[in-house]
DNA sequence: AAGGACCCCAACCGCATCTCC
DNA sequence: AGGAGATGCGGTTGGGGTCCT
């Protein structure tokens, strides 16, 4: 039903069945013109598999892994006798097999912190992601591009004006931070998933307040994920937030001890301004806050105006994200016009 | 019912930096 | 010192899935 939140693995394993039938060999060429002629091509050299990785080849890398540890990929990738190259197996292994990596629903605490940590460092994916234990610079990446900038595009507004980012800051961050904090209130009556919640706020306190320490942020604990895993079966077809929330609680907390995992997440980062303050720099933010508080009285026109998607996305109880409705975008859409 | 438009993410690429000899 | 190979990063894309008309 829901067609967004919990099919993502879903996706990946209905993909990982077709490239089972296609690893019969066919070297699954992509006309590699050019660029790929560098890499290996010695014509007595075997030929280098690309594209998606089949279940044999995981189980290839992980035994060897396994057995060897990681590291030193190029020879890790000719001993184990993968045709791949030592990039594509690091990427592997650090994307998808890594038992502590954890994939699928962002929870509205990681989209605060990716949010609140791309407003500071921008594009610095690999830097964000450690503060999100588990995630990989690439799905914070495709998360950032698929939900951020695409909203953006709704707004017909650039990521990268200012006008998004006071938006982010002063509309959504904080909207993120009720939904959580009300999400936590609904949990705290029953007790059992605040693993997430908690961890992942406690990093992100430790973001507005550094004196509070990074001690209490180190109890992340990650279930092992491995491909098999379908957390689809939670309730994505919820239309309240409180649902939502807990979805990836299986994720964590459960079987605890992955001790290899993050013992380094939490270098001290010094004021964050994040709320209302005085510090904008923008002749239209002040002004731009103080409507943007109220932006839900005013009237809204009939969706027409909105194209299809933007209708979709009004329509669909998106439990995943936390954006814009109808009202919100049309509101906003209005103050980015008058703003120009 | 079909096909085209759109969405999403795994995996690619080029380049920069690091490491080791 | 320097160069070759390894690693890491960020941008980009291919293609399967889903939605919409």
């Amino acid at each position: 039903m829901d067609k967004k939140s919990g099919n993502t693995n879903q996706k990946a394993v209905m993909m990982k069945s077709t490239v089972n039938n296609l690893h019969d060999h066919h070297h699954h060429h992509h006309h590699n013109h050019s660029s790929s002629s560098s890499d290996v091509s010695d014509d007595d050299q075997m030929e280098l598999r690309r594209g998606p990785w089949t279940v044999e080849e995981d189980l290839t890398l992980i035994n060897y892994i396994a057995a060897h540890g990681e590291g030193r990929w190029n020879s890790l990738a000719r001993c184990a006798g993968l045709k791949r190259t030592g990039k594509s197996c690091r990427l592997r292994w650090l994307n998808y097999l890594r038992p502590d990596v954890r994939r699928g629903n962002i929870t509205l605490e990681e989209q605060l912190l990716i949010l609140e940590l791309h407003s500071r460092w921008g594009n610095r994916w690999s830097k964000i992601a450690q503060y999100l234990p588990g995630r990989t610079d690439n799905e914070i990446k495709n998360y950032w591009r698929t939900r951020v900038q695409k909203h953006a595009k709704q707004l017909k507004c650039d990521v990268n004006s200012k006008q998004f980012k006071d938006t982010m800051r002063y509309l959504w961050m904080p909207r993120l931070v009720e939904r959580i904090q009300a999400a936590a209130a609904a949990n705290g009556t029953t007790t059992p998933s605040v693993g997430t919640t908690t961890t992942t706020t406690a990093v992100y306190s430790d973001l507005i307040n550094p004196s509070i320490g990074a001690s209490a942020t180190n109890n992340f604990t990650h279930a092992p994920i491995n491909s098999n895993f379908t957390p689809e079966n939670s309730a994505n077809s919820s239309d309240s937030f409180g649902t939502q929330v807990s979805d990836l609680t299986d994720y964590y907390g459960l079987s605890g001890n992955n001790p290899s995992a993050n013992q380094d997440y939490h270098p001290q980062i010094h004021q964050v301004n994040y709320g209302v303050d005085n510090s904008l720099t923008s002749p239209n933010c002040g002004n731009f806050h103080n409507q943007g508080m109220d932006y839900h009285h005013h009237q809204v026109p009939n969706t027409t105006s909105l194209n299809a998607q933007q209708q979709w996305s009004v329509s669909n109880g998106d439990t995943n994200d936390i954006w814009w409705n109808a009202e919100d975008i049309y509101f906003l859409q209005q103050q980015f016009n008058n703003n120009l």
